[in-house]
DNA sequence: GATCCGTGATTGAACGTTCATTCAGTCATT
DNA sequence: AATGACTGAATGAACGTTCAATCACGGATC
């Protein structure tokens, strides 16, 4: 029953897809309207508001990382395989849906995430938050405030995906350290 | 005679200011304008249009953060010194002054950031590109590509700064570890 | 010193466009 | 025939940009 309309996850796509290429400015109701192949009129059956439509659009994608990354985690392994299965899903899940990564950077930096925003519940913050402690109870990593550990490697990724997007082309050469980046972040957070 | 009129420079700080509160929709011209103590139509007496506006602060922005860091950066100190020193560097002005860090964090995940925007020459981006290969090539850093070694070391930047803006009030337990993360950055990029 | 003129900067109302949103009408299903 | 979903043209507000009018000021003239 918490099944959400194919008609309103095809207009989140839609909309995922056209701000990804051209911004927030550059996706209007009613090409996201056409992209989703309904009436410009029909986005109001399902979001109260352009606002609104981007806020849910931010639980979505949450929502979908969350479930694909917490659904390969396997908590029976010891931390150290876990936190680079999580590095490999992660730049993955990213790499496949571009959308999800370039919508997620828009949103964070754009007045749409307010303090009310930030303070409603997260799952997928929370998840991870719950991830990095349990890698410091273990005395895996360094004694830290979870949040900070989280927030140290979600930008790392960040930092890797932008690198891949901008520098596709140039620098083929460059592309062989970035393997090598994940075992910096672990050098850096790991209880030495 | 590179000076900049001080009228253009009222107007770049004023679009910045609003860009920072505001976003770039959230900005018009017309608001620019007023905060600038200016005219509508005089903005266009210094730029071409809002879009160049725009880019023309991107320039300044990174001149600006150039000019401050490089400045106090001491070539004659080893390099793990002038590493940290450009970490605390960096986060003071960020810290200073907000909306830099927020406009380019806004500007670059927006598609204002053009291919043709990332080729262009950009001092900001070579001065880091050339601080990190000093730090490869005396030994002090890992042999990896530079690009790669500023990418990381600004990605942690960004993400201390977003973390001290986001949770400025609660988390003060937090706020202790903070003084960790460049250390923790450093240990990632190190040669071992 | 007072007055006038010319020049370039500055103004802000007006224009045309784009967009979010509405709603009267149409369609599909039962 | 009734119901509810769907449509897309119409509406009005907001915006980027233009440009005729005004202003500020330095020099020329008396």
């Amino acid at each position: 029953m918490d099944q959400i309309s194919s008609k309103k996850v095809q207009i989140l796509e839609s909309a995922l897809e056209l701000i990804r290429e051209k911004g927030f400015h550059g996706s209007p109701i009613s090409q996201v309207a056409k992209h989703a192949s309904v009436a410009a009129g029909s986005v109001y059956t399902y979001f109260e508001s352009k606002d609104e439509m981007i806020f849910e659009l931010y639980r979505y994608v949450k929502s979908e990382v969350l479930k694909e990354i917490s659904e390969k985690d396997d908590p029976k392994k010891n931390f150290e395989d876990r936190f680079f299965d999580f590095w490999n899903n992660l730049t993955s899940l990213y790499q496949e849906r571009v959308a999800f990564q370039s919508f997620l950077e828009q949103f964070t930096s754009s007045p749409y995430n307010t303090e009310t925003m930030q303070l409603e519940t997260d799952p997928w913050g929370r998840w991870t938050e719950a991830f990095f402690r349990e890698g410091v109870e273990s005395g895996q990593l360094r004694p830290l405030n979870p949040k900070i550990l989280s927030m140290m490697v979600m930008g790392s990724v960040i930092s890797l995906i932008r690198f891949r997007t901008y520098f596709k082309t140039k620098t083929a050469s460059a592309s062989q350290d970035l393997h090598l980046i994940p075992q910096m972040v672990w050098d850096g957070i790991k209880f030495q």
